[in-house]
DNA sequence: TTCATTTATTGAACTTGTTCAATGTTTTTG
DNA sequence: CAAAAACATTGAACAAGTTCAATAAATGAA
């Protein structure tokens, strides 16, 4: 059940065979039923996870009510509010399966335990931390330098797995546009081809 | 001359004095004049920085030749292309100072030896990335929901010490709008007052 | 299968932001 | 100090993106 956490940990960081049952064995599945929430604005996030199947969103919702997706994750990704975890403040953000998804999940007081014995561990989440946040400044160089049409294209060129399981209001609130406006890309785009 | 860098230092974790002096030892202090570089696109990033006095800013130009700012950085922050230094790839960013600045850089060699020597130091860095990350998806979330007028009201509200020492162009390049709709904003907002 | 709900498309009017060009102001630098 | 360079403002024409409302299409639940 933990296969696939096992070989994303081996693409950051070698750990011996013990060390690995040991920080895996730290981790329990839990099943999320389409729409379905794992976690709640005003919550305080309780876990780290890592998503085994199925299909997350974590967005924001503003004032007006608009929401914000700030990324998705699927098979492979983790997921977690980062600083309501780590601060143990309540979250600004929602956690939600677009799909019946499975994800392993660790708890904060065991994640420090997993810092305090396995040293590689610290490692393990900085190097992911920087990865994710090279790829942020990445998309938020974008957000500010392109069109939503690039932004578009580009999105579906990078993710051509993802965009297909997702729906264009989604698409849009990842991208920050409205979704009508996404539609009309959409078709200018077919009207090209 | 590392007084200011021990003191950002404590306040994220704790350091015995031995280690706190083995670690500051590793920095180099470097001066640069305004307008020069310390890092330009193409080249790889070989330091992380942590700046003593000054200003910089660190940005991308993208095709059409326009700049968007990534960051700026002041006195007790630290600059770095995350990218570049960990992967030694050549970096899209420049790193500019905007006044005769200072900054104290540790070299990737030194800061591996310290992270074997010091496990602190992963710990250090895992935390810092963390909260810079933490930050960049605030403003990601806001630029994909606010007006220009609201994310410039609000970066004057959360940087009044940093926005005094910018030129609006520079404000304009960080918000992500031309600095002629900044312009535009600025004067209506004297006449609401 | 059917009805209800969610999602997608379209058009028209509107708002936000850009571009370009001209002009004035401030800052640098020789 | 004077000249040059960089910065800031303004207006007009334009492009990008939103909002609202109507309709069609797809999906889901009973």
């Amino acid at each position: 059940m933990t296969e696939l956490l096992k070989k994303n940990i081996s693409s950051h960081i070698s750990l011996t065979k013990s060390e690995m049952e040991e920080f895996c064995g730290l981790f329990q599945n839990k099943i999320i039923k389409k729409k379905k929430f794992l976690l709640s604005a005003g919550e305080i996030c309780k876990f780290e996870g890592f998503v085994t199947k199925g299909i997350f969103r974590v967005y924001h919702i503003d004032k007006s009510g608009a929401e914000q997706i700030l990324y998705f994750a699927i098979e492979n990704w983790w997921i977690t509010d980062i600083d309501s975890f780590t601060n143990e403040r309540p979250s600004q953000l929602f956690i939600e399966a677009l799909e019946d998804s499975e994800a392993l999940l660790i708890s904060k007081k065991d994640k420090e335990f997993a810092y305090e014995k396995l040293p590689k561990i610290e490692k393990l989440f900085r190097v992911m931390t920087q990865k994710t946040h090279v790829a942020l400044q990445r998309r938020m160089i974008d957000n500010l330098s392109k069109t939503a049409d690039q932004r578009y294209l580009e999105f579906i060129e990078k993710y051509p797995q993802l965009h297909q399981r997702l729906t264009n209001l989604q698409i849009a609130a990842y991208l920050g546009i409205s979704h009508e406006f996404l539609s009309k890309i959409r078709k200018k785009i077919l009207l090209k081809k």
